[in-house]
DNA sequence: CTCTGAACATACCGCGTAGTATGTGCCGCG
DNA sequence: CGCGGCACATACTACGCGGTATGTTCAGAG
């Protein structure tokens, strides 16, 4: 009657990390409850405690092993793409069609617990703090590539484009939240959309195609 | 040996307001304990409620009566002003100005109870709402405005622009609380700032001066 | 002066929570 | 074959929290 296979150590891991990554998603890691993990993982309570010493550290593995990887895939493709300009209006788009899914109502993960955890612990702090990092950096190498490669206008301040950039879009998904519909978020998208197609050398037509 | 004036229904009310605000904005609303309200203004827990029916009700109070003119105190003078870019590059530069206080480790009121509360209660949501979409709406008005005596460029779309605008600066004041250095605040300030002034217009050199 | 009710003050309650103590089964090693 | 310890399972505890019940005081109407 019981499972076919238990003692499974790293499913049963793996398994209240992204309980525990949808649960944070929905109700924020102090709002979260450990019950509601427990009770969609099917795992109990003395297994958790078995393999995390206490909800923060449940927490920091979320951060470290689900929430940076997530981030991580979503700007990659970006530093790969030979085109930033193009790579970016691509990963724009995708956020004009996603806009449907539960992104408008609980927003972006990575945002949402810089906002809530940030100022009030520093384990959570600093590991959100080394995502946000990764990411401007990972923009700026992109932007002076595209610089190198003709793709950016020269006159642009890597740094500061990278950040404002980051910036509008956490920000429209989370002001997203307050809106019952994708109105001010696609609004605000749009805007996104414009400012990377200013981003292209102006002496150039196209770069190609 | 008491205090000289009691009986102050309005001041009382007015201290709950303020010190939930305080509190609301360093824990949030749902980490914002009572007991820590009613110790920092001084009032008791039969007073509290004798002022508001509940937690939630002193949420939405201060909301509507703290938050909001907190909010629109903010963007009214660039609505105001003739000539829209420089205000807003002046407002720009107070947010970079103000860098140094509370606001990189606790961020924006506002938008902090947007990320928390919108998702998981109405009242809020719906309250939160009408407070962005009337500044979105300030910020479109002052847009058409600008283009209306050649401040700002015709091919703008005021809607978008206002969004993106708002969005990133939500967005990098959010960010903001995950860095101890308010590095990435000021870049991202710094791509806003340069973002505002492409929106003159090109064919005009200065509006005046 | 009296008396009513607004404006508090104090003590208490119930609930959900993270965390713990202890028990159990099973796999692998010797 | 025995047995130690990993991987769980269950029952319980402590506590902070929002909320309530009840008592008290004072300002003002009549």
């Amino acid at each position: 009657m019981k499972p076919a296979v238990r003692r499974q150590p790293d499913r049963t891991r793996q398994m209240l990390l992204e309980c525990a990554f949808e649960e944070i998603l929905r109700s924020g890691f102090r709002g979260a409850s450990l019950d509601a993990i427990l009770e969609s993982s099917g795992v109990t309570k003395g297994a958790l405690y078995h393999h995390f010493g206490s909800k923060t550290a449940l927490g920091y593995a979320v951060v470290d092993e689900v929430v940076r990887p997530w981030v991580e895939d979503a700007w990659r493709p970006v530093l790969d793409a030979d085109d930033v300009v193009d790579a970016a209006l691509k990963l724009c788009d995708e956020l004009q069609r996603q806009r449907t899914e539960q992104a408008l109502e609980y927003g972006c993960p990575f945002n949402n617990l810089i906002n809530e955890m940030s100022p009030i612990d520093e384990g959570f702090r600093t590991r959100l703090q080394h995502i946000l990092v990764d990411w401007h950096q990972g923009i700026i190498e992109g932007i002076r590539r595209g610089q190198r490669n003709g793709s950016v206008r020269d006159d642009l301040d890597p740094e500061a484009a990278a950040a404002f950039v980051i910036s509008s879009v956490e920000g429209a998904v989370g002001l997203a939240k307050a809106q019952q519909s994708p109105q001010f978020y696609e609004a605000a998208v749009r805007g996104l959309h414009a400012y990377l197609e200013s981003l292209r050398p102006p002496q150039r037509r196209r770069s190609r195609k």
